[in-house]
DNA sequence: GTCTATAGAAGGATAGAC
DNA sequence: GTCTATCCTTCTATAGAC
């Protein structure tokens, strides 16, 4: 196996894709413009419509599904990776404070920002949005064997990325952290 | 006293205010237009620029603070009712889940929206929303006398209200509610 | 499937009469 | 301070050549 002088060619497709992720974590929803898309995935106008006939709406709708399954399998590599689950709570949210710092407060989860902008404007958009946090939500379910908690150490994570990216600071990650590992601990 | 007849006038800056902050929770900062601002309060557009010379990002800006200053106000309000924090924490997630409810989900904390939108777009707008979080942070910090448990409980309540909207329910909200108070009465 | 051009609406902002 | 008209840009979306 040698490396590729040529790397593989990403399809346009998927270029698009992670082009709209990027842009949306940033900018969310309302303030990424679909001309911005296509520059950034160094794609043609066209092209965009030819992938995702529904337009903005369909595509916004795939980045969301996409930018879930991929945090989930984020989240739950470390709760695999270590053998206590209070440990690996405190895992997931000092290293999404290491993220955080490490991208200039950039590289958030995209989910949050969406999520509240189309909360009330767009109902499609909506549900994909609540799909994911419930598949969150029961894959952690699962782990901790309680779904009150499940849901709080989840909104303390999305919380705290709020402050943290407002205040460009890693404390209230931190802090969000300390908590719910001392929750999941409790009886 | 008798009820007036003829309502004392609003002036046309506050008008534009409080609209402004009614979309901006539902629309979000990219989201909302001016045109739609001064068609929502009544106002004609040449106003707005008179009163906020400084266009949408001025305008949001005092949005933002104005906000802020009315939710540490109702906050407040319920800490200096209540005898016990803890019971004091609870209510405070309580009352917020019954807001959601009354209100489709949709009156909900502009801050968040606003802040995730413009944490790497607008330096200006994105300061004004650290500022926010920072005097909410110092108040509930004096009450409880723990600065990481004050952010720990505000992420809290910040992410839940993302996942309530989201799922269209309130069961985050008391889940994350439940925590914080068991947060607030361990040692 | 790729790409260009453009339509039609909405965006923020300004000028200037009143 | 109030209000109208308008400028220029950007937006989403479509048409149609290649």
């Amino acid at each position: 196996m040698t490396a590729s002088p040529s790397p593989a060619k990403v399809p346009t497709r998927e270029r698009i894709l992670y082009a709209t992720a990027e842009l949306f974590r940033r900018q969310g929803y309302s303030g990424t413009g679909l001309k911005q898309v296509v520059a950034e995935a160094d794609a043609p106008f066209g092209s965009l419509y030819h992938h995702f006939p529904g337009g903005k709406q369909e595509l916004g709708e795939e980045v969301i599904q996409m930018a879930g399954a991929f945090f989930q399998a984020l989240v739950t590599a470390i709760y695999d990776e270590e053998q206590e689950t209070a440990a690996s709570v405190r895992t997931v949210f000092t290293r999404a404070a290491e993220t955080l710092e490490a991208t200039g407060y950039e590289d958030a989860c995209p989910i949050s920002t969406v999520a509240l902008e189309v909360a009330s404007t767009d109902e499609r958009l909506r549900r994909a949005t609540a799909v994911v946090f419930a598949q969150w939500t029961d894959a952690l379910t699962e782990r901790l064997g309680n779904r009150e908690k499940a849901l709080a150490v989840i909104a303390a994570l999305e919380g705290a990325f709020v402050l943290c990216r407002a205040s460009r600071n890693t404390e209230p990650m931190l802090a969000a952290g300390e908590m719910a590992a001392r929750l999941v601990t409790e009886t």
